[in-house]
DNA sequence: GATCTTTTTTGGACCGATCCAATTTTTTTC
DNA sequence: GAAAAAAATTGGATCGGTCCAAAAAAGATC
């Protein structure tokens, strides 16, 4: 297979010379620049390997997204929430003429396996982190990239949607709608069944999975606090984003609740399935609130009253940050809250 | 930045050992070992550079999607259709442990940012091929490629899904519900405005988008030949994919039309739309059938019937041929006629 | 036409590793 | 304890280019 030396050889020219001929033709005479070029084609040479050139250039005009710690490239992709954040991402691509490599974190892969420690790419975004050594390698690489949703200290990069101010704007929406009786369908992040929990007890632990669900019920518990409500009187289950019974669970566990916090839009829109399937109707009887804005949130019947958590945006700006490289930069996002009509006024007993 | 060489010098030993310690732990003595670790660690060295590593393996670990000439990374995402072929690619990457990376095709891209001259994957696979020059780049590379849907010829491999029997499949399921009397809706490739073909001209030429139409249209022809009908003879209508006023037209142009046969499913979900603000229901006064099958061909109300073009397994199919590399194979998928509610009989006059 | 500029061309060094045959060290065998 | 076998270590070559300072060629000036 030939190389730029068979072909400066070919040519007659010197290395330098032929090297020009691909990256600065109008340095080099015309003449000197056809021979070479005849030289190629010739050896049927296609331009300098990328990967050689690389070595010096440092360069590559990719970005990674690594998925969370148990995804693959399918499973991200098949996440609405999740694909919302990598078009966000995409975007910002487009917009430098970048290409987009999605790097899953194969933990056991040793060699050209292992994800990131190999990947060639000028950077990483990482689409959650739940442990800080998950960017460790990214770290060790010393290439720029950013942590989203996740607070890794004041030196790496980050992207936040401020969870708390959606997830008030939630509770506060449900609070003027003169709702008093809740029940709150929160994440399990930790495979296993989902659980019910006993009202009355703290939980502020237990009801933790990452640490973005802590601060959604945070928001929630001082929502309510300033209505009278105490949080822990809530009925609460804590289930796994795919979980299909979690739905009737907290129907079951907040049989007099008159709106659900729902964590999860897909949860929310199951609740409302459940509940219209149970003969409630949805706002008249139940209202139901999710957290993050996806297609299904606008074909949910009715449309669901959610948050826009802006993965969107969230994934532009991360991406952005690190085309853009430099000290590393905090960005918050403000969430929206989406009025659509799976939320009305409390009824009154 | 430290290297190697410089970890193999702190720890008093070759790069090779040095090499060996991150590569073949296990052939350098633990006293070694352990001593090239410490230095390492103490230089804050995390390891081989992937970009110098690869010069002399040769492989990455990732391959590409090309998509269409005029999209870019977050056109691909958005497109339903393309999302799903990307799906089936990211499932065949899971498989193996790939990364995938999405390299648009950017013409004028000069050095670094000339998209495929310098992706640094393992192959390619082009997402949709107009012209063979498209593929020129990955073959100067001699990277392996797969096209899709798409004729290069006996020497690249190639998936491509059957859509002459697709649309066959479909034409026929009309004609048996007894249809007599059509609309066909066909894509514009080129941009520009809508056309409407005049009944009672021979039209192959004018109706041809990309070859994969063309055989759709072609199979429009045999099955409705089956049963006397002259293409030329069907009121037609060639529009963008996201062409809004599309399904209006065909509308207008086939009056009389008891079924619709459509080359795209979005289209034809406007047409079942258009129609039925338009006071028809369907399919009792119309049926309307599409071409491939996403998410939304469900959701509509009715459901769709359409042609599911195998997206998915598309995708995976030619992943899977990059992976396995060797001499150029060509897979045919069929796909499958999907009936749910926007086809019914038709209704005697 | 000789000298001074400017433009082209060139060879050496380097980018950061891996591979392999040869050498050195360690272990085994008698 | 010497010889043979096995295991560990090493240096040189290589992967395929790019960069830069110096040399050569071309062009300008008088």
């Amino acid at each position: 297979m030939a190389r730029l030396i068979d072909v400066a050889k070919a040519a007659g020219v010197s290395r330098s010379t032929a090297s020009n001929v691909f990256n600065n033709p109008d340095m080099v005479r015309p003449k000197l620049r056809q021979r070479v070029e005849a030289a190629a084609r010739e050896l049927g040479y296609a331009g300098p390997d990328p990967t050689a050139r690389l070595l010096r250039a440092g360069k590559v005009n990719a970005i990674a997204i690594v998925p969370p710690a148990d995804m693959g490239v399918s499973a991200l992709l098949r996440n609405p929430v999740f694909s919302l954040f990598v078009l966000g991402v995409s975007e910002a691509c487009d917009e430098v003429g970048a290409n987009l490599m999605i790097v899953p974190d194969k933990p056991g892969g040793k060699g050209i396996n292992n994800g990131m420690k190999n990947a060639v790419v000028d950077g990483f975004i990482f689409g959650r982190v739940e442990h800080l050594h998950e960017i460790e390698p990214a770290r060790l690489r010393r290439l720029p990239f950013v942590v989203v949703d996740f607070d890794a200290g004041p030196h790496i990069s980050s992207v936040r949607v401020d969870a708390y101010a959606g997830a008030y704007a939630a509770a506060k929406h449900l609070i003027d709608l003169g709702h008093r009786r809740f029940g709150i369908l929160s994440f399990l992040r930790t495979f296993g069944p989902a659980r019910v929990h006993p009202v009355g007890k703290p939980r502020a632990a237990e009801a933790s999975g990452l640490p973005i669900d802590q601060e959604k019920y945070r928001a929630y518990t001082d929502a309510l606090a300033e209505v009278g409500i105490d949080v822990a009187e809530v009925p609460m289950v804590q289930a796994e984003a795919w979980d299909r019974d979690a739905a009737g669970m907290i129907l079951d566990a907040a049989p007099d609740a008159t709106a659900i916090l729902s964590m999860s839009v897909m949860q929310a829109i199951a609740i409302v399935e459940e509940a219209q399937r149970r003969g409630r109707l949805v706002p008249r009887d139940l209202s139901v609130i999710g957290y993050n804005d996806i297609a299904a949130a606008e074909r949910c019947n009715p449309p669901l009253t959610t948050v826009d958590a802006m993965g969107i945006d969230k994934g532009r700006a991360a991406a952005r940050l690190v085309f853009a490289g430099g000290p590393p930069r905090h960005e918050i996002i403000e969430p929206r809250l989406i009025i659509r009509g799976s939320t009305g006024p409390a009824r009154t007993r």
